[in-house]
RNA sequence: CAGGUGGUGCGAGGCAGCCGCGGCCGCGACUCGUUGCGUCCGAGGAAAGUCCGAGCACGGCAGGACACGGUGGUGGGUAACACCCACCCGCCCGAUGAUUCGUUUCGCGUCUCGAGGGCGAGGGACAGUGCCGCAGAAAGCAAACCGCCGAUGGCGAUCCUCGGAUCGCACAGGUAAGGGUGAAAGGGUGCGGUAAGAGCGCACCGCCCGGCUGGUGACAGACGGGGCACGGCAAACCCCACCGCGUGCAAGAUCAAGCAGCUCUCUCCCGCUUCGGCGGGCUGGCCUGUCCGGUCAGCGUGAGAGCGGGUAGAUCGCUCGGGUUGUUCGAGAGGGCAACCCGUACCGCGUCGGCAACGGCGCGGGUAGAGAAAUGGCUGCCCAUGCCGACCACUCCGGUGGGAAGCGGGACAGAACUCGGCUUACCAGUGCCGCCCGAUAC
RNA sequence: CGGGGUGUAGCGCAGCUUGGUAGCGCGUCUCGUUCGGGACGAGAAGGUCGGAGGUUCAAAUCCUCUCACCCCGA
């Protein structure tokens, strides 16, 4: 029952936003997503994943100091976000979410449509993986 | 107008559109802490390094002394400072052209048709200790290696009027001028003086002492006296004066899952049972010095309640403060909202005091607050600038000036409790003001 | 964010306290030994002491600034 008729006439489909809900903020979280040991290297940056129960992905991320200055850091981020935005807007209603934490090694910024390819092969590869994990114990 | 110089401001270049982010407030929705919409606000001069100084918080603390750390010319500014201003002193560079800026060869050009500029953690070395390598004879107390002298004394020779004279030696001794070593060798230069020399004497300079004058003072000036003794290092220990408790917002305050702990209640190990109990085992305490015996307490599981401390986590600290009126919630204390007013850090302008730093007064403006951490992305146009340059103009045919389209492209850098300084990076570029010099016009 | 430490030869480290000569091991090079290699023996080269400035006659050492790296505290 969802809310009147306000959301679905002013957003027929989710938009692109991202918001607290949408970022892993505990060192737990962080911690849950490394120990799957899920990790595709995609070009700068590595993807971790690890379903979650939600109906959309979260984001969580590790810039190390090796990247750059704050203003380098900062922009990375930004630019990281800004591509995870546009994936979490596609994402199917009835796929499951994934926390997602990447992790950024040294390299030239890139343009966020760089990225947003990147994450994008990378989560694609990402679930095939964990569909075929799932399979495998049940058959 | 051109150049130079000092100060100051802006600075993810500007505008528009679309998609987004953090916060306050308002309105709304629901699964009641998340969402939707709207107004407004949203990085810097260094936010950086964390090198000083404060506020603030917790801990400590009668007072004093010691220890430890810091500061160090004087006066002023300041909440305070190691900061700032003015002055004093010392040193260095500079008409053989400094300082500034530019640069490709560091040459040169520029300010420059020219004259000042720079640096200094700068108390005390008769309070004491220590160090001064190598070299050198000698490195801190005066001494003497090569030297110089040998007046005086000594020895020898010659002469002799037997008193002595002359010459030689360098034994005693005198000396520190010259050489040489060194960063530094016990005032410097000159003249006199002497056996040779020496502040031994004198002149000037330097040094020390004394009072005088000027100055708030550091200090300066002239005067008089002293022949001069007193080397350097205190960013070596140290002495003197002054200052300083320690730790830092991950400080700290409030709430508080879970796990563990403690208390209480019930359940409760094995055997028998008439369900009241009885017996048994183990551990510990007491009756005992020991044994036997007696007595008391505990044992293992689960459930519930309570307690204090407190982890994860959350909230506050955290981002101007206060008042009046109205309204609303509330029994009240008090709270929410709206309007208005006052004040505040800070900024600008004016004015007064001051050489200045800075301060007083008046007017106007005026406050980002995240928390795995907000100010961004894309597109288009314009602008500064670099490359390439179709083409145009001039031409002494060597070139010079302009320039469409295209490509590149806009410094250093991101608040993390808040201020005052310092340092470092960039100071790409520009705007404004003051001053200096020059040219032209009036 | 806060606190602390380390930069010295190709590598790993002494020397810094109390300032004057930069040293040790491994490695490198040359020679010897061996049929050859290793091991062994003899000898040699190699260091702007992270950078800049200051104090001092003299700085790896003392002081200030700066750069890089590492560790610790939640």
């Amino acid at each position: 029952m969802t809310p009147p008729q306000g959301q679905d006439s002013l957003a027929p489909r989710p938009r692109a936003v991202y918001r607290k809900r949408h970022r892993l903020t505990h060192s737990n979280e962080f911690k849950a997503v490394y120990e799957t040991k899920l990790k595709k290297p995609v070009g700068p940056i590595v993807v971790f994943a690890l379903p979650n129960k939600l109906d959309h992905p979260r984001l969580g991320l590790s810039v190390g100091r090796r990247v750059g200055g704050a203003v380098t850091r900062n922009a990375v981020k930004r630019r990281l976000r800004d591509a995870f935005r546009r994936i979490a807007a596609k994402w199917p209603e009835k796929k499951a979410g994934l926390d997602l934490v990447i992790v950024v090694r040294p390299h030239e910024t890139r343009s966020p449509a760089s990225y947003q390819s990147m994450i994008e092969s990378a989560i694609d590869r990402l679930t095939k993986h964990i569909e075929k994990l799932s399979d495998e114990p049940e058959t």
